[in-house]
DNA sequence: GTTTTATCTGAACATATGTTCAGATAGCAT
DNA sequence: ATGCTATCTGAACATATGTTCAGATAAAAC
């Protein structure tokens, strides 16, 4: 994964993920029956723990602390897994047709508990957002953002950036 | 451009990218010393058209009248410059070192004028912002994301997509 | 202690890659 | 017509790629 991340699915080879668990390139063909598998089980198993971690957390009530919640989660999820945010995002062009079609119902279904929380807020009018579509997805790339510049060890904890992202987003779908 | 966009760097061959011109690869040699030089010129091109067409307009006086210039001005630029928007920000990491220095360079200059125009209205009390380069940050994420899903011939022109944009970031900021 | 099972090695395979270069081709000036 | 310049071809180069597979290795099962 941290070969991927650095270097780009195309440009890594079998010999090197071989080197880097420590076999021969011949080995890794008893767990994946090609390189492509390889790079689907790994996005599959990222989205999947993302939603499964989001799914794990309980729901506040009202919309507000709704929005909250996710803006937080995603944040603290994203920022701790950097390599596997990074290949999900980057090699999507390098999954076949029937591959991607997976991937991408999964990222659906994470954006759409957003689009959710916003509706509702909406529909209270404790929300007021031009496109509740474009919003999900521009507050998604914006909270996602942080993965290009946030590093382990920096000036800023994980909280406080959550805080500061969070007063943004807070302000930026209000009425 | 579109070949590196939609394959990648890594994955495109200098004999696709002969054949996509009509010559064959040798050819190639006669204007690019080698792969990485090509990749090079091509995203700063980019880069440097960027900061052109943002010189070439004129400045509002205040923050607000600025920032939404500058809203409006990334988000047509960028939709119209997709492939070029996605390699710029795909293929960073075939850059060698000293390229890819450049490119970043030329890549805070812009950022710099963003956070400029915050750090303004913050001081005039405009605008109220946690941090001015997270502000920055976060805020072209946001924007950049229209690549992920704009396509042309859909069903919101540039300017419908710039003002659903600019609704959010305007609040965004607000005090 | 022998067989079975699972895993790994190391070499081989066909093919693709970036790059080089001698020579073909063609437009232009003299 | 001749020479000059710029460009392109087509083959060749060394190397790297994903993948396969017969056989080595070793742990588990009997």
């Amino acid at each position: 994964m941290r070969l991927f991340a650095k270097q780009g699915y195309a440009a890594v080879s079998m010999r090197q993920i071989a080197a880097g668990v420590g076999v021969q390139a011949g080995a890794l063909y008893n767990y994946t029956p090609d390189k492509q598998s390889l790079l689907f089980g790994l996005m599959q198993g990222h989205m999947q723990d993302l939603l499964t971690a989001r799914a794990a957390r309980d729901r506040p009530e009202d919309p507000l602390a709704q929005l909250e919640d996710f803006t937080r989660f995603h944040i603290a999820f994203h920022m701790e897994r950097a390599d596997a945010v990074f290949v999900s995002y980057m090699e999507l062009r390098n999954l076949d047709d029937e591959n991607f079609a997976t991937i991408e119902s999964l990222r659906r279904r994470y954006e759409d508990e957003l689009e959710q929380i916003l509706r509702q807020g909406v529909s209270t009018g404790v929300f007021s957002v031009p496109d509740t579509k474009i919003a999900t997805l521009a507050l998604i790339a914006m909270l996602t953002g942080v993965n290009t510049w946030y590093r382990t060890g920096g000036r800023l904890s994980v909280k406080e950036v959550e805080a500061i992202y969070w007063d943004m987003v807070r302000k930026a779908v209000a009425p």
